[in-house]
Order: C-alpha cells, then structure tokens, then sequence
DNA sequence: AGGGCATTGTGCGCTAGCGCACATACTGTG
DNA sequence: CACAGTATGTGCGCTAGCGCACAATGCCCT
C-alpha cells in the first residue's frame, strides 16, 4: 500500500494518482468514518460530498414502486462516490447507502468540481472507473436476471469480503433481501443453505465467511467477471 | 427538427451542438444505412466507429454464459453508439446490436477521439448522455428484476416506436425474448395478450402498435421514466 | 404448385420465488 | 432479570416463468 506522510492511503483510486496531484487534493480531502445504514444520497437530491472509500462500503441502490430496492453497484476502495459529479451531474438518480462501516476521504462537491477540472489524471481515473461501474451495473443487470438467488447471495458476500478486506462483517438478511431485490425469507433460505455447506456462519446480522474457496465456487461466474473487469481497468 | 444545409439533422445530439462545432464534426461523418441483425461491436472488440443514430435502433446487449443475452440499453437518435469512448475506453464491453434498420452518421475512432478532444460542447453532450444511458441501465435492471413479462414487453415496444418514430416495424418474437432475457414461449404469450387487448398486431416478424395510449398504460412505470431522463438530459 | 424454412401457437410438468402468517430465538436495556 | 424489540426460521398455497416437445401456419423460392 502506497504511504504518503506515513498515512497509508487507503482508496486505491487516490493511491493512483501522482504524488503531487495526490497531495494537492488531500488538502481539500477531510477523514470521515461511514457507519452502517447512513444515507448519503437520495435520489434526485443534490450531492454534497464525493467520497473515496477506505474500508467502508457503499450500495448505490434504485428505488421501484415505493419501497423495494435494489443494489446496482458496490463501491469500496477501488471507487468513489458521487461519479457522475465527473459527467456534470450534480444530483443524484440512486441512493447511496453505507453498507459497511469504515474510514473514508470526503471532499465538498464545489471544491471536488475545481480540483477535477484542473487534474487530468484525476479526470482520466474516474472515467474509467465510470466505465468499469457501467460494467459492473450492466453485470448485475444480467445477474438479477438470470441467476439462483444462493448464487447471488454468495457473489454479494464475496464482494464485500474483497472490499471490506475482512471475513467478518454485520449484515441483517432483511437487509441483504433489499440489495439481491428478494423478499427476506428467500435470503434465509439461501443463507441457510450456505450455512449447512459450511461456507459461512450468520448470525444475528454477524457474518462471517468461513470457507472463502468454497464461497466462490457457489457464487455465479458474475463475481469473477466483476471482479476482472475492475482489475483491468485499474491498469 | 434543426436544418443544416437543406439535411435534417436526425439525430438530437447532433442537432444540440453549435453550428459551426456540428459543421467541423460533419466532415468526419459518413451517412449508412444500418440494417436489422446488423452486430456493430462484440464484447471485448475494439471499437471501430461511432454511430450517431438517425431514424434507426441499436441495442446494446450483455452475453452471459455462452447464449443468452439481455438488453441492457436502446440507442436511438437521442444518442450515441459507441460512448465509452468518451471515458476513454476503445474497447466495447457490450453487444451492439441493429434492433430498427435506418440512417445513421458514423465517424471513425480515431477521428472521433481528436475531434471530441477538442469540442467541449461535444464533450459536454457525451458526458450528460453517458449520465442518461447508466440511469436507463439501473431502470433496465430494475425492470428486469421485478416486472412481469407483458408490462416489460409493452414497455419494449413503446421505447421502440418512440426511437424510431414510426408504429410498425420488424421484430421476431425469438428476438424480442433475447432482448428480455426470457424465452421465446415466454414472449408469445405476452404478446397475444397484448393483440387480444387490441393494443397491437402482431404477425411473423411485423409488428404494429394499434392502441399507443393502451400500450403505455400496459406497459410498466419504468417507461415513463426512462423516458423523462432523456428529456430531462436534453435540457 | 409445392417444398422447405422461418415463425408462431400450444401443452405439460416442474421449480424458484412470492405473499402471508406465525413461531422461535437472541440481545440490549432499564 | 424480565421485557421489548430485532432477527431468524418455518409452513403453505400460489403464480410466473422455465425446459422440452411438437403442431400449425404463413412466406419465399424454385
């Protein structure tokens, strides 16, 4: 992991960038901790902050019909939040939601507006990230579609594993129910399922994933094509 | 519909830039016809032209798992074939398929890539059209998730008539049931629903729609939608 | 006119996931 | 330590859509 005055920069997308351009942004870059439910965008509501993941974990969810949701994308350490601020959007069509607890680098939209302007392998990073969410969002599109809702369970989890860097993290399954876009009672079917092949142990919204190997193999082939495609564009 | 040298320009992004930019881009555009079947990018194949649709319809669609396919957006004259490009990326991670055979203007990468280098408006345009495109996926993702067949269908075909402005056109059932990721039988069904209802005529591979404001009600909220972020991206 | 192909229609058994309702844990709080 | 609230487990009937197989109908070409 890159170390900038001895402080481990965490987003990867920040670690990408040039030193100096790294440097300059920092000063307009505040540390914040995300906590698990936070809503730090509604749909059709101006974005205040971006915000470039260190170890927590953000859902960008669409909203149908009144309550159901569903997760179009997952952004962790590889991303940021509030990409479309790159393409001159300032309000958002999703609901950004902190799914896992952890450290972030936030910056106001105004400040976020000059430093992108100015910095061009900032502007050449988030668009290709862009076009790696586009992918990831176009994948789940398909996913949803096509897949058993234990395979979808074990991509989820999987996921967050990577981003979360942890086998351990808080999940209810009503909650879990939202993102896969089912009804929480098929989630517990799921992850009793993955609970009896001794993949993973769940309980009361603690998590755990204990056979990472096997976990993989019962997600759909989504997870490694996601998981590929965000490498890729990482080079 | 803005005239440029006694040529309606058909297709919107086009007509939004400023004459003297739409005057510098014209002499990199050649006009084709696209045809039905027609596959303009496979996934993972470099991107050869940008297609800049006038009366006629491209799918983008994602492959999974050798055959099936699911279409994750509809590029007609409110938009471009090709936007990745705009993030930099030369490769297509989709399926670019010809749904409305009809005129279009292409221009080759590398020419694209220099001339959207130097026109902002242009830039500008891509940026807020590439915004629009990645809502209409998240809607599609939705839709797919949790819409029934019929109202998914119905909204189908009401996007189709609305790109290529026209209440006929050719379309097979099998073809329709790739767009929608279900089968074929799947789509049969649907569609003598919908020709019962009088909404629409359907035989051997022509369609027509009978009935438009039956067919909206018919089909789901996503089409509304949909359809209000593109215009609200015009704008 | 007729053969062949593309397209659409139908039938049948099966499964995943839904909606609803209720039972059973665990856990933090006063 | 009881209680309330949250989280998980289970049961049941139902439906949409699946997979498979085959029939029927129109269209094109010779």
């Amino acid at each position: 992991m890159l170390i900038v005055n001895r402080v481990p920069v965490a987003n990867s997308m920040l670690a990408a960038l040039p030193r100096r351009e790294y440097q300059r942004l920092l000063a307009g870059l505040e540390p914040v901790t995300l906590s698990f439910g936070e809503v730090l965008y509604e749909p059709g509501e101006p974005i205040r902050h971006v915000y470039f993941p260190g170890n927590s974990l953000v859902s960008l969810l669409t909203l149908v019909e009144d309550h159901l949701a569903l997760e179009v994308g997952m952004i962790g350490r590889e991303g940021m939040v509030g990409i479309s601020l790159a393409l001159g959007i300032e309000e958002s069509s999703v609901r950004a939601l902190v799914q896992g607890t952890g450290t972030a680098m936030r910056m106001k939209t105004a400040r976020f507006r000059r430093e992108f302007r100015k910095s061009l392998p900032l502007q050449r990073e988030l668009y290709r990230y862009t076009h790696a969410l586009m992918a990831q969002v176009t994948q789940t599109a398909a996913c949803n579609r096509f897949h058993v809702v234990e395979a979808r369970c074990a991509r989820w989890l999987m996921m967050t594993r990577d981003r979360v860097r942890s086998d351990r993290f808080r999940l209810t399954q009503e909650f879990l129910g939202h993102m896969l876009g089912v009804r929480r009672v098929g989630v517990t079917k799921a992850a009793r399922a993955l609970q009896r092949r001794k993949l993973i142990s769940y309980s009361r919204g603690h998590i755990r994933i204990l056979d990472q190997k096997g976990l993989e193999a019962a997600s759909c082939s989504c997870y490694e094509i996601v998981k590929d495609m965000h490498e890729q564009a990482q080079t």
